[in-house]
DNA sequence: GAGAAATTGTGAACAGTGTTTAGTAAATTC
DNA sequence: GAATTTACTAAACACTGTTCACAATTTCTC
Protein backbone atom coordinates (compact mmCIF):
# COMPACT_ATOMS: atom_id res chain seq x y z
CA UNK A 1 0.00 0.00 0.00
CA UNK A 2 1.18 3.41 -1.10
CA UNK A 3 1.44 6.45 1.28
CA UNK A 4 -1.49 7.88 -0.84
CA UNK A 5 -3.90 5.02 -0.29
CA UNK A 6 -2.56 5.11 3.14
CA UNK A 7 -3.66 8.59 3.64
CA UNK A 8 -6.88 8.48 2.14
CA UNK A 9 -7.54 5.31 4.51
CA UNK A 10 -6.88 7.16 7.51
CA UNK A 11 -8.83 10.21 6.17
CA UNK A 12 -11.64 7.89 5.92
CA UNK A 13 -10.85 6.20 9.17
CA UNK A 14 -11.07 9.86 10.67
CA UNK A 15 -14.36 10.59 8.44
CA UNK A 16 -16.79 7.84 9.75
CA UNK A 17 -15.16 9.06 13.67
CA UNK A 18 -16.61 12.00 12.67
CA UNK A 19 -19.61 10.93 11.56
CA UNK A 20 -20.29 8.57 14.29
CA UNK A 21 -19.96 11.83 16.91
CA UNK A 22 -22.34 13.91 14.41
CA UNK A 23 -24.75 11.29 14.44
CA UNK A 24 -24.33 10.46 18.82
CA UNK A 25 -24.71 14.82 18.97
CA UNK A 26 -28.00 15.09 17.28
CA UNK A 27 -29.79 11.85 18.81
CA UNK A 28 -28.29 13.70 21.91
CA UNK A 29 -29.74 16.49 21.59
CA UNK A 30 -33.17 14.81 20.41
CA UNK A 31 -33.58 12.13 22.73
CA UNK A 32 -31.31 12.72 25.50
CA UNK A 33 -28.10 11.25 26.73
CA UNK A 34 -29.59 7.85 28.40
CA UNK A 35 -32.44 7.52 25.81
CA UNK A 36 -30.48 6.93 23.00
CA UNK A 37 -28.54 3.13 22.17
CA UNK A 38 -25.53 2.31 20.09
CA UNK A 39 -27.81 0.62 17.94
CA UNK A 40 -29.82 3.98 16.88
CA UNK A 41 -26.69 5.96 16.21
CA UNK A 42 -25.26 2.84 14.09
CA UNK A 43 -28.84 2.88 11.78
CA UNK A 44 -28.27 6.54 11.34
CA UNK A 45 -24.58 6.05 10.06
CA UNK A 46 -26.48 3.14 8.41
CA UNK A 47 -23.68 1.03 9.62
CA UNK A 48 -23.96 -2.12 12.04
CA UNK A 49 -23.76 -1.55 15.88
CA UNK A 50 -20.24 -3.35 16.02
CA UNK A 51 -18.68 -1.14 13.85
CA UNK A 52 -19.19 1.37 15.97
CA UNK A 53 -16.58 -0.13 18.36
CA UNK A 54 -13.89 -0.57 15.99
CA UNK A 55 -13.90 3.23 16.50
CA UNK A 56 -14.82 3.98 20.03
CA UNK A 57 -14.16 1.72 22.92
CA UNK A 58 -17.41 2.09 24.35
CA UNK A 59 -20.20 4.21 24.80
CA UNK A 60 -18.41 6.71 27.14
CA UNK A 61 -15.53 7.26 25.02
CA UNK A 62 -18.54 8.98 22.88
CA UNK A 63 -19.36 10.86 25.93
CA UNK A 64 -16.14 11.87 26.67
CA UNK A 65 -15.80 12.86 22.72
CA UNK A 66 -18.62 15.00 22.80
CA UNK A 67 -17.21 16.47 26.12
CA UNK A 68 -14.07 18.42 24.76
CA UNK A 69 -16.53 19.32 22.07
CA UNK A 70 -18.95 21.16 24.27
CA UNK A 71 -15.91 22.94 25.99
CA UNK A 72 -15.04 24.45 23.02
CA UNK A 73 -18.53 25.39 21.95
CA UNK A 74 -18.56 27.36 25.73
CA UNK A 75 -15.31 28.78 25.13
CA UNK A 76 -16.80 30.28 21.38
CA UNK A 77 -19.52 31.39 23.28
CA UNK A 78 -17.09 33.30 25.46
CA UNK A 79 -15.28 34.56 22.83
CA UNK A 80 -16.69 37.83 21.66
CA UNK A 81 -15.77 39.05 25.40
CA UNK A 82 -12.56 39.55 25.02
CA UNK A 83 -13.18 43.05 23.26
CA UNK A 84 -14.80 44.56 26.42
CA UNK A 85 -12.42 46.26 28.61
CA UNK A 86 -14.15 47.22 31.53
CA UNK A 87 -13.80 43.67 33.86
CA UNK A 88 -17.30 43.86 35.53
CA UNK A 89 -18.85 44.80 31.92
CA UNK A 90 -17.25 41.12 30.73
CA UNK A 91 -18.27 39.56 33.82
CA UNK A 92 -21.74 40.66 33.37
CA UNK A 93 -21.17 39.73 29.70
CA UNK A 94 -20.03 36.20 30.74
CA UNK A 95 -22.87 35.39 33.06
CA UNK A 96 -25.36 36.59 29.89
CA UNK A 97 -22.65 33.84 27.22
CA UNK A 98 -22.95 31.53 30.08
CA UNK A 99 -26.70 31.47 30.16
CA UNK A 100 -27.28 31.95 26.45
CA UNK A 101 -25.03 28.29 26.26
CA UNK A 102 -27.18 26.63 28.99
CA UNK A 103 -30.33 27.26 26.81
CA UNK A 104 -28.93 27.31 23.25
CA UNK A 105 -27.49 23.81 24.22
CA UNK A 106 -29.13 22.11 27.22
CA UNK A 107 -27.99 18.93 26.43
CA UNK A 108 -24.55 19.70 26.63
CA UNK A 109 -24.59 21.40 29.37
CA UNK A 110 -25.81 18.67 31.14
CA UNK A 111 -23.14 16.80 29.92
CA UNK A 112 -20.56 19.43 30.65
CA UNK A 113 -21.76 19.92 34.41
CA UNK A 114 -23.98 17.99 35.80
CA UNK A 115 -22.90 14.62 35.26
CA UNK A 116 -20.68 12.68 37.09
CA UNK A 117 -19.24 10.06 35.38
CA UNK A 118 -16.87 11.63 32.68
CA UNK A 119 -15.94 13.82 35.63
CA UNK A 120 -13.88 10.77 36.91
CA UNK A 121 -12.53 9.44 33.84
CA UNK A 122 -11.10 13.10 33.12
CA UNK A 123 -9.47 13.34 36.76
CA UNK A 124 -7.40 9.89 35.46
CA UNK A 125 -6.55 11.58 32.20
CA UNK A 126 -5.23 15.06 33.45
CA UNK A 127 -5.01 17.09 30.40
CA UNK A 128 -8.17 16.67 29.24
CA UNK A 129 -9.97 18.81 31.35
CA UNK A 130 -7.75 21.44 30.78
CA UNK A 131 -10.57 23.67 29.13
CA UNK A 132 -12.72 23.17 32.04
CA UNK A 133 -10.24 24.64 34.24
CA UNK A 134 -9.22 27.33 31.66
CA UNK A 135 -12.93 28.43 31.77
CA UNK A 136 -12.93 28.93 35.39
CA UNK A 137 -9.70 30.71 35.11
CA UNK A 138 -10.72 32.99 33.04
CA UNK A 139 -13.72 33.38 35.67
CA UNK A 140 -11.19 34.17 38.74
CA UNK A 141 -8.88 36.61 36.70
CA UNK A 142 -12.41 38.66 35.53
CA UNK A 143 -13.07 38.63 39.67
CA UNK A 144 -9.55 39.89 40.53
CA UNK A 145 -10.11 42.12 37.90
CA UNK A 146 -13.13 43.59 38.83
CA UNK A 147 -11.76 43.61 42.87
CA UNK A 148 -8.78 45.82 41.48
CA UNK A 149 -11.21 48.58 40.40
CA UNK A 150 -13.18 48.53 43.65
CA UNK A 151 -15.93 45.53 43.13
CA UNK A 152 -16.36 42.91 45.72
CA UNK A 153 -14.42 44.76 48.07
CA UNK A 154 -12.75 42.73 50.88
CA UNK A 155 -13.72 39.23 49.43
CA UNK A 156 -11.69 35.81 48.51
CA UNK A 157 -11.41 35.90 45.17
CA UNK A 158 -11.57 32.02 44.87
CA UNK A 159 -15.08 31.92 47.04
CA UNK A 160 -16.33 34.96 45.14
CA UNK A 161 -15.56 33.32 41.98
CA UNK A 162 -16.95 29.91 43.16
CA UNK A 163 -20.20 31.87 44.40
CA UNK A 164 -20.59 33.49 41.25
CA UNK A 165 -20.65 29.93 39.21
CA UNK A 166 -22.61 28.13 42.04
CA UNK A 167 -25.49 31.06 41.05
CA UNK A 168 -24.92 30.78 37.55
CA UNK A 169 -25.45 27.00 37.63
CA UNK A 170 -27.90 26.41 39.74
CA UNK A 171 -30.10 29.22 37.78
CA UNK A 172 -29.28 27.45 34.19
CA UNK A 173 -29.60 23.84 36.26
CA UNK A 174 -33.51 24.71 37.76
CA UNK A 175 -34.20 26.29 34.26
CA UNK A 176 -33.37 23.11 32.21
CA UNK A 177 -34.57 20.37 34.74
CA UNK A 178 -37.86 22.39 34.65
CA UNK A 179 -38.23 23.48 38.30
CA UNK A 180 -38.11 27.19 37.71
CA UNK A 181 -40.83 26.09 35.02
CA UNK A 182 -43.42 24.32 37.78
CA UNK A 183 -42.51 27.16 40.93
CA UNK A 184 -42.60 30.43 38.29
CA UNK A 185 -45.86 29.05 37.10
CA UNK A 186 -47.44 29.36 40.46
CA UNK A 187 -45.69 32.03 41.85
CA UNK A 188 -44.51 34.63 39.12
CA UNK A 189 -47.43 33.77 36.24
CA UNK A 190 -47.39 36.91 34.91
CA UNK A 191 -44.08 36.74 32.75
CA UNK A 192 -42.20 33.92 30.71
CA UNK A 193 -39.40 31.66 31.64
CA UNK A 194 -36.88 33.55 29.67
CA UNK A 195 -37.56 36.78 31.86
CA UNK A 196 -37.88 35.11 34.65
CA UNK A 197 -34.73 33.80 34.57
CA UNK A 198 -32.80 36.99 33.26
CA UNK A 199 -34.61 39.01 35.66
CA UNK A 200 -32.94 37.02 38.57
CA UNK A 201 -30.01 37.19 36.43
CA UNK A 202 -30.01 40.96 36.59
CA UNK A 203 -31.00 40.86 40.17
CA UNK A 204 -28.03 38.98 41.04
CA UNK A 205 -26.20 41.62 38.95
CA UNK A 206 -27.50 44.53 40.39
CA UNK A 207 -26.72 42.39 43.95
CA UNK A 208 -23.18 42.33 43.04
CA UNK A 209 -23.32 46.02 41.72
CA UNK A 210 -24.21 47.60 44.83
CA UNK A 211 -21.08 46.34 46.62
CA UNK A 212 -18.93 48.82 45.08
CA UNK A 213 -15.85 50.53 47.34
CA UNK B 1 -63.66 -12.17 55.01
CA UNK B 2 -64.73 -11.01 58.31
CA UNK B 3 -63.59 -7.02 58.76
CA UNK B 4 -60.29 -8.49 61.05
CA UNK B 5 -58.53 -10.80 58.72
CA UNK B 6 -59.51 -7.33 55.77
CA UNK B 7 -57.55 -5.39 57.90
CA UNK B 8 -54.50 -7.76 58.44
CA UNK B 9 -54.75 -8.09 54.69
CA UNK B 10 -54.64 -4.12 54.18
CA UNK B 11 -52.16 -3.83 56.35
CA UNK B 12 -49.53 -6.79 54.89
CA UNK B 13 -50.07 -4.83 51.72
CA UNK B 14 -48.92 -1.76 52.89
CA UNK B 15 -45.92 -3.38 54.70
CA UNK B 16 -45.11 -4.90 51.17
CA UNK B 17 -45.33 -1.86 49.88
CA UNK B 18 -43.17 -0.60 52.65
CA UNK B 19 -40.56 -3.31 52.58
CA UNK B 20 -40.51 -2.21 47.96
CA UNK B 21 -39.58 1.18 49.25
CA UNK B 22 -37.15 0.69 52.10
CA UNK B 23 -35.05 -1.70 49.68
CA UNK B 24 -35.45 0.65 46.94
CA UNK B 25 -34.26 3.26 49.01
CA UNK B 26 -30.77 1.44 50.19
CA UNK B 27 -30.37 0.30 47.17
CA UNK B 28 -30.78 3.85 45.39
CA UNK B 29 -28.43 5.07 48.10
CA UNK B 30 -25.88 2.84 47.22
CA UNK B 31 -25.54 2.39 43.71
CA UNK B 32 -27.74 5.26 42.31
CA UNK B 33 -30.96 5.81 40.08
CA UNK B 34 -30.71 3.90 37.39
CA UNK B 35 -28.01 1.59 38.36
CA UNK B 36 -30.56 -0.36 40.74
CA UNK B 37 -32.76 -2.93 38.74
CA UNK B 38 -36.12 -3.49 39.49
CA UNK B 39 -34.58 -7.62 40.06
CA UNK B 40 -32.52 -6.32 42.42
CA UNK B 41 -35.20 -4.91 44.34
CA UNK B 42 -37.12 -7.66 44.32
CA UNK B 43 -34.38 -10.17 44.87
CA UNK B 44 -33.41 -7.86 48.22
CA UNK B 45 -37.43 -7.76 49.59
CA UNK B 46 -37.08 -11.83 48.02
CA UNK B 47 -39.77 -11.75 45.71
CA UNK B 48 -40.04 -12.20 42.12
CA UNK B 49 -39.78 -9.50 39.82
CA UNK B 50 -43.41 -9.51 38.60
CA UNK B 51 -44.39 -9.13 42.34
CA UNK B 52 -43.68 -5.44 42.68
CA UNK B 53 -45.54 -4.58 39.51
CA UNK B 54 -48.68 -5.41 41.94
CA UNK B 55 -47.66 -2.92 44.28
CA UNK B 56 -46.37 -0.38 42.41
CA UNK B 57 -47.63 0.52 38.35
CA UNK B 58 -43.76 0.66 37.29
CA UNK B 59 -40.38 1.56 38.36
CA UNK B 60 -41.47 5.27 38.68
CA UNK B 61 -44.00 5.03 40.95
CA UNK B 62 -41.55 4.23 43.44
CA UNK B 63 -39.77 6.85 42.35
CA UNK B 64 -42.45 9.34 42.39
CA UNK B 65 -42.91 7.31 46.15
CA UNK B 66 -39.50 7.79 47.22
CA UNK B 67 -39.99 11.73 45.98
CA UNK B 68 -42.55 12.34 48.31
CA UNK B 69 -40.37 10.86 51.32
CA UNK B 70 -37.86 13.10 50.40
CA UNK B 71 -39.36 16.17 50.39
CA UNK B 72 -40.85 14.95 53.67
CA UNK B 73 -37.30 15.00 54.73
CA UNK B 74 -36.73 18.22 53.30
CA UNK B 75 -39.23 19.54 55.48
CA UNK B 76 -37.96 17.78 58.98
CA UNK B 77 -33.89 19.64 58.18
CA UNK B 78 -36.41 22.84 57.87
CA UNK B 79 -38.74 22.02 61.18
CA UNK B 80 -35.96 23.41 63.73
CA UNK B 81 -36.03 26.91 62.28
CA UNK B 82 -39.30 27.70 63.14
CA UNK B 83 -37.86 28.37 66.76
CA UNK B 84 -35.71 31.26 65.23
CA UNK B 85 -37.51 34.63 65.22
CA UNK B 86 -35.12 36.50 63.59
CA UNK B 87 -35.79 36.34 59.96
CA UNK B 88 -32.26 37.02 58.40
CA UNK B 89 -31.11 34.75 61.12
CA UNK B 90 -33.61 31.79 60.00
CA UNK B 91 -32.93 32.47 55.99
CA UNK B 92 -28.96 31.77 57.03
CA UNK B 93 -30.31 28.60 59.41
CA UNK B 94 -32.53 27.36 56.10
CA UNK B 95 -28.78 27.41 53.97
CA UNK B 96 -27.16 25.57 55.83
CA UNK B 97 -29.79 23.44 56.85
CA UNK B 98 -30.29 22.92 53.14
CA UNK B 99 -26.76 21.99 52.18
CA UNK B 100 -26.45 19.72 55.41
CA UNK B 101 -29.83 17.73 53.22
CA UNK B 102 -28.18 17.68 50.50
CA UNK B 103 -24.70 16.34 51.50
CA UNK B 104 -26.26 13.82 53.65
CA UNK B 105 -28.71 12.92 50.86
CA UNK B 106 -26.93 13.48 47.70
CA UNK B 107 -29.30 10.77 46.11
CA UNK B 108 -32.20 12.09 47.44
CA UNK B 109 -31.57 15.51 46.53
CA UNK B 110 -30.92 14.90 42.99
CA UNK B 111 -34.13 12.92 42.70
CA UNK B 112 -35.82 16.19 44.17
CA UNK B 113 -33.74 18.88 42.47
CA UNK B 114 -32.15 17.55 39.44
CA UNK B 115 -34.40 14.81 37.64
CA UNK B 116 -36.76 15.80 35.22
CA UNK B 117 -39.22 13.30 35.15
CA UNK B 118 -41.09 13.09 38.07
CA UNK B 119 -42.02 16.83 37.76
CA UNK B 120 -43.26 15.94 34.81
CA UNK B 121 -45.55 13.33 36.33
CA UNK B 122 -46.60 15.90 39.37
CA UNK B 123 -47.51 18.51 37.07
CA UNK B 124 -50.69 15.97 35.59
CA UNK B 125 -50.92 15.31 39.68
CA UNK B 126 -51.53 18.58 40.88
CA UNK B 127 -51.75 17.78 44.35
CA UNK B 128 -48.40 16.08 44.74
CA UNK B 129 -46.16 18.95 44.90
CA UNK B 130 -47.70 20.74 47.36
CA UNK B 131 -44.63 19.99 49.62
CA UNK B 132 -42.60 21.51 47.01
CA UNK B 133 -44.35 24.31 46.62
CA UNK B 134 -44.43 24.89 50.28
CA UNK B 135 -40.81 24.50 50.57
CA UNK B 136 -40.57 27.70 48.12
CA UNK B 137 -43.54 29.20 50.58
CA UNK B 138 -41.60 29.26 53.32
CA UNK B 139 -38.25 30.70 51.44
CA UNK B 140 -40.86 33.62 49.84
CA UNK B 141 -42.11 34.97 53.16
CA UNK B 142 -39.24 34.00 54.98
CA UNK B 143 -37.42 36.92 52.50
CA UNK B 144 -40.15 38.79 53.11
CA UNK B 145 -39.92 39.07 56.66
CA UNK B 146 -36.37 39.97 56.38
CA UNK B 147 -37.16 42.94 53.50
CA UNK B 148 -39.28 44.14 56.30
CA UNK B 149 -36.65 44.80 58.91
CA UNK B 150 -34.48 46.41 56.28
CA UNK B 151 -32.51 43.55 54.30
CA UNK B 152 -32.32 43.49 50.08
CA UNK B 153 -33.66 46.95 49.91
CA UNK B 154 -35.75 47.34 46.87
CA UNK B 155 -35.24 43.94 45.29
CA UNK B 156 -38.29 41.99 44.24
CA UNK B 157 -39.33 39.05 46.33
CA UNK B 158 -39.66 36.31 44.06
CA UNK B 159 -36.41 37.03 42.07
CA UNK B 160 -34.60 37.37 45.19
CA UNK B 161 -35.70 34.39 46.54
CA UNK B 162 -35.34 32.78 42.90
CA UNK B 163 -31.31 33.69 43.06
CA UNK B 164 -31.13 32.38 46.41
CA UNK B 165 -32.32 29.27 45.61
CA UNK B 166 -30.76 29.02 42.36
CA UNK B 167 -27.26 29.89 44.81
CA UNK B 168 -27.75 27.08 47.15
CA UNK B 169 -28.75 24.51 44.17
CA UNK B 170 -25.68 25.59 42.10
CA UNK B 171 -23.56 24.86 45.35
CA UNK B 172 -25.09 22.24 46.11
CA UNK B 173 -24.98 20.09 42.68
CA UNK B 174 -21.37 21.23 41.91
CA UNK B 175 -20.37 19.90 44.85
CA UNK B 176 -22.32 16.56 44.40
CA UNK B 177 -22.07 16.12 40.68
CA UNK B 178 -17.82 16.55 42.14
CA UNK B 179 -17.29 19.78 39.83
CA UNK B 180 -16.44 21.87 42.90
CA UNK B 181 -14.10 18.53 43.70
CA UNK B 182 -12.02 18.72 40.27
CA UNK B 183 -11.83 22.94 40.26
CA UNK B 184 -11.31 22.99 44.08
CA UNK B 185 -7.88 20.69 43.87
CA UNK B 186 -6.48 22.82 41.56
CA UNK B 187 -7.28 26.21 42.39
CA UNK B 188 -7.66 25.87 46.24
CA UNK B 189 -6.40 23.04 47.58
CA UNK B 190 -5.69 24.17 50.85
CA UNK B 191 -8.58 23.08 52.49
CA UNK B 192 -11.14 20.62 52.12
CA UNK B 193 -14.71 20.38 50.03
CA UNK B 194 -16.61 21.03 52.85
CA UNK B 195 -14.72 23.96 54.27
CA UNK B 196 -14.76 25.28 50.49
CA UNK B 197 -18.64 24.96 50.38
CA UNK B 198 -19.41 26.70 53.58
CA UNK B 199 -16.73 29.42 53.20
CA UNK B 200 -18.51 29.89 49.58
CA UNK B 201 -21.80 29.95 51.64
CA UNK B 202 -20.56 32.30 54.15
CA UNK B 203 -19.21 34.53 51.41
CA UNK B 204 -22.53 34.68 50.01
CA UNK B 205 -24.44 35.11 53.69
CA UNK B 206 -21.98 38.61 53.94
CA UNK B 207 -22.77 39.17 50.62
CA UNK B 208 -26.64 39.37 51.47
CA UNK B 209 -25.69 40.53 54.73
CA UNK B 210 -24.32 44.64 53.74
CA UNK B 211 -27.11 45.10 51.65
CA UNK B 212 -28.90 46.63 54.20
CA UNK B 213 -30.59 49.80 54.84
C1' DG C 1 -66.81 -29.40 55.78
C1' DA C 2 -66.56 -29.11 50.14
C1' DG C 3 -66.54 -26.45 46.11
C1' DA C 4 -66.34 -21.80 43.83
C1' DA C 5 -64.09 -17.46 43.64
C1' DA C 6 -60.93 -14.21 44.43
C1' DT C 7 -56.46 -12.94 45.90
C1' DT C 8 -51.34 -13.35 45.69
C1' DG C 9 -47.17 -14.79 43.64
C1' DT C 10 -44.23 -16.49 39.81
C1' DG C 11 -41.66 -18.42 35.50
C1' DA C 12 -41.19 -17.39 31.12
C1' DA C 13 -41.26 -14.41 27.60
C1' DC C 14 -40.85 -9.75 24.85
C1' DA C 15 -38.42 -5.93 23.38
C1' DG C 16 -34.92 -3.22 24.48
C1' DT C 17 -29.92 -2.02 26.20
C1' DG C 18 -24.22 -2.13 25.93
C1' DT C 19 -20.77 -5.10 24.46
C1' DT C 20 -17.95 -9.19 22.58
C1' DT C 21 -16.70 -12.61 19.34
C1' DA C 22 -16.33 -15.47 15.52
C1' DG C 23 -16.56 -15.22 10.89
C1' DT C 24 -17.14 -13.02 6.13
C1' DA C 25 -16.07 -10.07 2.30
C1' DA C 26 -13.15 -6.87 0.27
C1' DA C 27 -8.94 -4.38 -0.43
C1' DT C 28 -3.86 -4.56 -0.35
C1' DT C 29 0.55 -6.77 -0.59
C1' DC C 30 3.51 -10.12 -2.26
C1' DG D 1 -2.98 -15.15 -8.90
C1' DA D 2 -2.26 -16.31 -3.88
C1' DA D 3 -1.61 -14.67 0.83
C1' DT D 4 -2.52 -11.35 4.15
C1' DT D 5 -4.33 -7.59 6.23
C1' DT D 6 -8.33 -4.55 6.80
C1' DA D 7 -13.38 -3.35 7.32
C1' DC D 8 -17.35 -4.90 8.54
C1' DT D 9 -21.27 -7.61 10.47
C1' DA D 10 -24.57 -11.37 12.30
C1' DA D 11 -25.23 -13.58 16.33
C1' DA D 12 -24.82 -14.11 20.91
C1' DC D 13 -24.33 -12.77 26.09
C1' DA D 14 -25.85 -10.68 30.05
C1' DC D 15 -28.39 -7.24 31.34
C1' DT D 16 -32.74 -3.96 31.67
C1' DG D 17 -38.23 -2.75 32.48
C1' DT D 18 -42.44 -4.89 31.81
C1' DT D 19 -46.30 -8.19 30.72
C1' DC D 20 -48.98 -12.35 30.92
C1' DA D 21 -50.53 -16.85 31.37
C1' DC D 22 -50.44 -19.91 34.96
C1' DA D 23 -50.10 -21.92 39.82
C1' DA D 24 -50.75 -21.66 44.77
C1' DT D 25 -53.07 -20.01 48.44
C1' DT D 26 -56.64 -17.86 50.89
C1' DT D 27 -61.38 -16.36 51.37
C1' DC D 28 -66.31 -16.72 50.48
C1' DT D 29 -70.53 -19.32 49.73
C1' DC D 30 -73.25 -23.11 50.24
Amino acid sequence: MDMGVAERKERHKEDLKREILDAAKVLFAEKGLEATSIRAIAEKIEYSPATIYLYYKDKNEIVHALHREGFKLLVDYFQVLNHISHPFERLKGMGRAYIQFALQNPDTYKLLFNMEEPLEHVANCFEEWDEGDRAFDILLQTVKECQSIGYFPGFATEQMSFMIWSMMHGLCMLRITGHLAHVGAAKANLMDLDQLMSSTFETFVSFAEKLKR
